[in-house]
DNA sequence: GGCTATAAATTGACAGTGTCAATATTATTC
DNA sequence: GAATAATATTGACACTGTCAATTTATAGCC
C-alpha cells in the first residue's frame, strides 16, 4: 500500500496550504498568519513549523502554488491558441488580466517582496517559467531583427503588471474607468500591438 | 508669540511622521508600527493615538506626505522643462523612475492597498493631482484627434508603475537587466514614444 | 494672578501574533 | 517488539495594536 493517511493528519502540508489560500481570499495576506492557518486546518498553533520554518516560508510556499496554477492555466490556453506569436503572447497576458481581476488578493501576494522570498529556488523557477513563456514568443517575433527581445518583454510585462496592480488599488476607479464603457485590458493589448507594428514585427 | 513648543512635545504629529519615515526607509512598512514609531520619537506607546486613530491611519498619513514630496519634485522639474508635451510627460515619468530606484520602500508603500486607505479624501486628492499632471499633458497632445486620452494615460501609467514595482521585486535581475548594459527606463520611454508616433501625436 | 475645561501624553491592561524549547505522540526501521 | 526518527502538542516569551483610566499640560475666562 502506498503512503496515505499515515500521520496524525495525513498530508498536513497540503491541508495548511489549502487553509492558507482560503484565508488569503477572504482577508488578504494579513489574514494568513501561522496560528490562523493552523486553527483553520484544525491543528495546534505550532504544528505548521514542521512544514514551514516561519511565516515567510508559509507565504512563499503559498505563492509557489499560485504560480503553478497560473502556469497550468497558461499551458492549457496555449494549446488551443493559434500559431501566431502575437496571438499567443496575448493569450498569456489575458490569463494574467483575468487572474488579477478574479483573485486580487492572490495576485497581490505574488509580488509582495517582504512576505514572499523571491530569491529562493522554488520561486525563481516559477518566475523563470512564466517569463520564458512570454520571452520565447517574443523571440520568435523579433528573430533576425535589430530589436532587443528583453526590452520588449520588460515593456510588455511592466504594462501588464502595472495595470493589474493599479486596478486592484483602485487607481482608475471614478477616474478613467467609468468615463467610457471601453474594455481597458483589450485597449492596452491593442496599444501594445502598435509597438509590434512599429518594430515591423 | 505664535504657536511653538507649547505642548509636551511641540509638534508631535510631525515628529511621528519623521520617525515613521526613518523606520520605513530602514525596514520597510512592516517596521512601521505604532509602538516602534512612538519609541523612535521618544514618547509613550499610546501617544500617537491622539494624532492617528490607528496604524492604518498612520501609514496613510505617511503615504500622503510621500505623495506631497513627489508632487513637489514634479512641479519643480516641470518648471525647467520645455513646452513640448512629450518632453513634459517624460519628465514626470523620470521623477517616478528615480523615486522608485532611490526609495524602494517608500514607493512600495504608496500602493499597498491593505495598510494605506486610498479611499480617504487626503489620498484621493494627491492621487488626482499626480494623475492630472500626466493626463493634462496627454490632453494637449491628443487634442482634436480621435484618441481616448485616458487609454493613453492608463497605458503610460501602468507601464511606469509596473516597471518600478517589478524592478523592486527583482523580477528583472539576472534575467534581462544584466544581459545588456542598456538603460531600461530610457528604453521604455523610447518604446512609448512609438505609441505617440503611431497615433500621429 | 487663579480656576475650570480641554487637549495631550502616560500607564496599565487585554487579546492576539510569531517563535522557540520541552514534551508527548505516532510512524518507520531494524 | 524495541529503538529511532518524524510529527504534533503544550506552554512560555517578547512583541504587537488597541482600549480605558489616569495624570499632566495648555488655553480661555473671570
Amino acid at each position: 500500500m502506498a503512503k496515505a493517511k499515515q500521520f496524525h493528519h495525513g498530508d498536513l502540508k497540503r491541508a495548511l496550504l489549502d487553509a492558507a489560500l482560503e484565508l488569503l481570499d477572504e482577508q488578504g495576506d494579513s489574514g494568513v498568519g501561522i496560528r490562523a492557518v493552523a486553527r483553520n486546518a484544525g491543528v495546534s498553533h505550532a504544528a505548521p513549523v514542521n512544514h514551514f520554518r516561519d511565516r515567510r516560508a508559509l507565504l512563499t510556499g503559498l505563492a509557489v502554488t499560485l504560480f503553478d496554477d497560473i502556469q497550468a492555466d497558461i499551458s492549457k490556453r496555449l494549446e488551443r491558441a493559434s500559431d501566431d506569436p502575437v496571438a499567443r503572447i496575448e493569450s498569456v497576458i489575458r490569463c494574467f488580466f483575468e487572474y488579477g481581476a478574479n483573485h486580487p488578493h492572490r495576485y497581490a501576494l505574488l509580488w509582495r517582496n517582504d512576505v514572499v522570498d523571491h530569491e529562493c529556488d522554488e520561486m525563481r523557477t516559477r518566475e523563470d517559467a512564466v517569463y520564458d513563456h512570454i520571452c520565447d514568443e517574443i523571440d520568435r517575433l523579433v528573430a533576425g531583427r535589430n530589436v532587443d527581445k528583453h526590452t520588449v518583454a520588460i515593456g510588455l510585462w511592466s504594462m501588464m503588471h502595472g495595470y493589474i496592480d493599479l486596478k486592484i488599488v483602485g487607481m482608475f476607479e471614478d477616474r478613467a474607468d467609468s468615463t467610457t464603457g471601453e474594455d481597458r485590458p483589450e485597449a492596452l493589448l491593442k496599444m501594445f500591438r502598435t509597438i509590434f507594428d512599429h518594430y515591423g514585427l
